[in-house]
DNA sequence: TACGGTGATGAGACCAAGTCCCATCACAGG
DNA sequence: CCTGTGATGGGACTTGGTCTCATCACCGTA
């Protein structure tokens, strides 16, 4: 399989955020991009159907993750609790090694509409399947679409705490404690 | 202020749809666009920062409804009653008169990846707008964000049945409908 | 060692989105 | 009738993204 150099996506992504943090996002070329990491403008296009879409290679793993580890829950496990599963599942892309990778990843997208957009697509895509495989497990549609969206709202809340500065504690942690206290939340509002 | 053909940005908006319709959204050009619309393809851009956004100009009168009825309701009323006014609110752009153009918009938009982004962005501004409009009434924060997030889940699926070829009844009657739903099957997570 | 197949790459033409600048034109008021 | 103002037109220019064709590195095989 492999040859020349081996690994032309993965230096691109890489060459990417690095221009990204330097240049920002609109301030970088994709044939810069290219040129850094020794390849043609073409082949970046031939890697990445955008220039957006390499920040977001290996989102389908996340969102697999979701998925299967919904798809594993005993049947009759609560909702929550298949969530709470799920945002176990979910955690492996958060580890201290990965930290510095991510938070400079999320600075960049944080600070450009457009990779916002994108961001927002994946995590809609990311949504609609956790949805869907809830409903095979012969939850009620509504039901499945409420416990969806928390979990993608717990999610996104710990993964803001986990990106904080000062933060040490674990993903998985902070996921299932944002996750109770979401859905504590949801009893109040009546 | 209104000189020549005074409606330049809706006679734009117009001709998009037209075309977004006939020939598809990645199969119509911007030029093409203004042309029917009378003007030139640097008008369109001075009209519209984007192509994509064409299809969203009046999206901040949503948001602003939305936000006011927020505001509006006497304190103390429960983030399920501010919800449902805020819906209520919401509802002023589905009435009969405009069903056909936002079934005409919404077939366009779903069609296309670009404008899903797009659409999601809007729904996320809003529902940020939401939990800050919430939060400002003394709502603990995560209970703000869950109560937006909720309240986006009812417009949503509100928004589905309204435009369904079958429908006859009120958005905002749907909205009630699909809200309490949604609170009830909140309550059924554990 | 020579050879052909395969898959990744490079080069460059090409189109459309979006930016920018400058000329122009319609209207308002004096 | 003249002049200022704001909306428009035109066109040059950059960049994202597509496409095609040639090239090159490596493989297995003779």
């Amino acid at each position: 399989m492999a040859r020349w150099e081996p690994n032309a996506r993965e230096r691109l992504a890489a060459s990417a955020l690095d221009l990204f943090v330097e240049r920002g996002y609109e301030g970088t070329t994709a044939a810069e991009i290219a040129t850094r990491a020794g390849l043609a403008k073409s082949t970046f296009f031939r890697h990445f159907t955008d220039k957006r879409e390499v920040l977001f290679s290996g989102g389908e793993l996340l969102s697999d993750a979701f998925v299967t580890a919904i798809e594993k829950c005993p049947p009759g496990t609560t909702p929550l609790g298949v969530l709470h599963a799920a945002l176990e599942a979910a955690s492996f892309p958060f580890n201290p090694d990965r930290r510095d990778w991510v938070v400079k990843r999320q600075t960049v997208i944080a600070a450009n509409t457009e990779l916002l957009e994108r961001e927002l697509l994946k995590q809609a895509a990311i949504t609609e399947a956790m949805t869907t495989a809830l409903q095979k497990r012969g939850l009620d549609p509504r039901v499945a679409a409420v416990t969806a969206e928390l979990g993608n709202l717990a999610f996104r809340a710990a993964f803001t705490r986990w990106t904080a500065p000062t933060n040490t504690r674990d993903f998985a942690d902070l996921a299932h404690e944002e996750l109770t206290a979401s859905a504590k939340a949801a009893t109040t509002l009546t």
